[in-house]
DNA sequence: AAAAAAC
């Protein structure tokens, strides 16, 4: 069996996977490490929750222990893409927690936090910088970092990052890059629009796909519930009587959608937080530790945590909305079933949003099974307590409506039954390096892990006002 | 009609 040792990564790094007890190599890990050890280009490809922020971290800190060259000042070596902050931090807590035994310095760039801390810790020149795009090119427009001697180059989420609300700041980015570099670029999803773009910005690249995006779900069982658009709150009261949800992660296709969700449930007893953009920082960072910590079991985000976001023990995603762009859905219910556990996705289906349902079962290459959910006791006048029934086997003539179900029914939600592969599917390895939470920051902004006092809800000083419901 | 990302 292959070991990290195997795939050619230096001592230091072998003490800092077996100090955190990770022991075997995941797929992705075994493809790519090797790959990005010889210095080549790379396109990676693997389902969510199989370690590939490791897949890119491990041997980047290997590349960077052959040579001897500090960075001069304002300069970094590695610079590291998300297209969220939390997703940033999260993976500078992970290369952190890998370079354990080693003495290379991190910093975080982005948003929200007050700029001068990053400044002041690029200034005498930084090894691995891990940024959001906006802060960046604010900081390479002020000269207070240069991307010169950036040797090698990551885009985590890279079709999310390629795609048209970043395409502009990646392009000045990467206009300011040396020609000479490397560059990983990694994602559970590729639209083939989007890995044409890719392959502009990589140079005769190896490409690593260890699953194809139809496997991806194969240990989350997924449902979905279809339900009249003013029900869904009371279906998501009625789901949540069910106690195996241990942690649900709760998804709207908006801010406002969200933050209607959060007092609904607030008001119904549920103890709930929302994540989304138009939260500050602050607010941002503690939803999420509260999540992270158990002492919230709900929260409800939008698109904003569909990525990347890694909470252990997240036993549900509940789609409140179905994403209109495939890939998200993808992303969305990778938030649980991570690393070799289990999870359940289900997902509500309004009215108007059968066409989105159609988009991901094309995308995923198969049907999500169709099950009944019952109605809430709260803010249902009209059919509260009343099981709803699945519109395709109630409407249509016969002969011309009801589309077959491509696959049985399972039981209730959550209840065990009718789950995919839970025998005989390949599991990933055990213990895939993943770090825990909480890895001590170096030369870390030290806003963005110690929240500013202040706790309002609106974003702070960028002209936007916080929605207003009309 | 959306979300995210700078101030």
């Amino acid at each position: 069996m292959t070991t990290f040792s195997d795939l050619g990564l230096p001592a230091p790094i072998l003490q800092a996977l077996t100090a955190e007890g990770y022991e075997t190599p995941t797929p992705i890990q075994a493809g790519a490490i090797p790959h990005v050890l010889a210095g080549r280009d790379l396109l990676g490809i693997a389902q969510t929750g199989t370690g590939k922020t490791a897949a890119f971290s491990l041997p980047i800190l290997g590349r960077l222990m052959m040579s001897d060259a500090r960075p001069k000042p304002r300069a970094c070596r590695v610079l590291v893409l998300s297209p969220t902050r939390e997703l940033a931090s999260q993976i500078e807590a992970n290369i952190i927690a890998y370079a354990k035994f080693l003495r290379f310095s991190t910093t975080l760039v982005f948003g929200g936090v007050p700029v001068g801390r990053q400044i002041r810790a690029c200034a005498p020149g930084v090894d691995i910088v891990v940024a959001t795009p906006g802060r960046l090119i604010d900081l390479l427009n002020q000269r207070a970092l240069t991307l010169d001697e950036v040797g090698v180059f990551v885009l985590d989420e890279a079709d999310r990052m390629l795609d048209l609300g970043f395409m502009r700041d990646i392009q000045k980015i990467v206009s300011l890059l040396p020609k000479k570099r490397q560059s990983l670029f990694f994602s559970a999803t590729m639209p083939p629009a989007i890995a044409k773009l890719a392959s502009n910005l990589l140079s005769n690249p190896v490409e690593v796909a260890v699953a194809p995006v139809s496997s991806t779900a194969e240990r989350i069982r997924q449902s979905v519930i279809f339900c009249p658009t003013r029900d869904k709150q009371a279906m998501l009261h009625g789901l949540l009587a069910d106690d195996t949800i241990s942690r649900a992660l709760v998804f709207t296709r908006t801010k406002h959608g969200a933050d209607k969700v959060v007092k609904y449930l607030n008001a119904s007893g549920f103890k709930a937080d929302a994540i989304h953009g138009n939260k500050s920082q602050n607010a941002r960072e503690r939803a999420l530790a509260a999540f992270k910590s158990g002492s919230s079991r709900l929260l409800v985000a939008t698109d904003i945590a569909a990525r990347g976001i890694d909470v252990d023990g997240v036993s549900h995603v509940i789609n409140f909305d179905i994403p209109n762009i495939s890939e998200t859905y993808v992303h969305r219910i990778g938030r649980t079933a991570r690393a070799g556990a289990d999870g359940s996705a289900i997902s509500l289906c309004g009215e108007d949003e059968r066409s989105f349902l159609r988009d991901v079962e094309r995308l995923i290459r198969q049907k999500v099974p169709v099950v009944e959910g019952k109605l809430g006791s709260v803010s249902a006048p009209t059919q509260a307590e009343v099981p709803y029934r699945d519109p395709r086997a109630v409407r249509g003539r016969p002969g011309q409506g009801g589309k077959p179900q491509a696959q049985g029914r399972p039981g209730q939600p959550g209840s065990g039954t009718g789950r995919h592969g839970a025998e005989g599917a390949p599991r990933p390895n055990a213990g895939p390096a993943r770090p825990r939470d909480g890895a001590p920051a170096q030369n870390r902004p030290r806003d963005a892990s110690r929240p500013a006092a202040q706790g309002t809800d609106r974003p702070r000083g960028d002209g936007r006002r916080a929605q207003q419901p009309r």
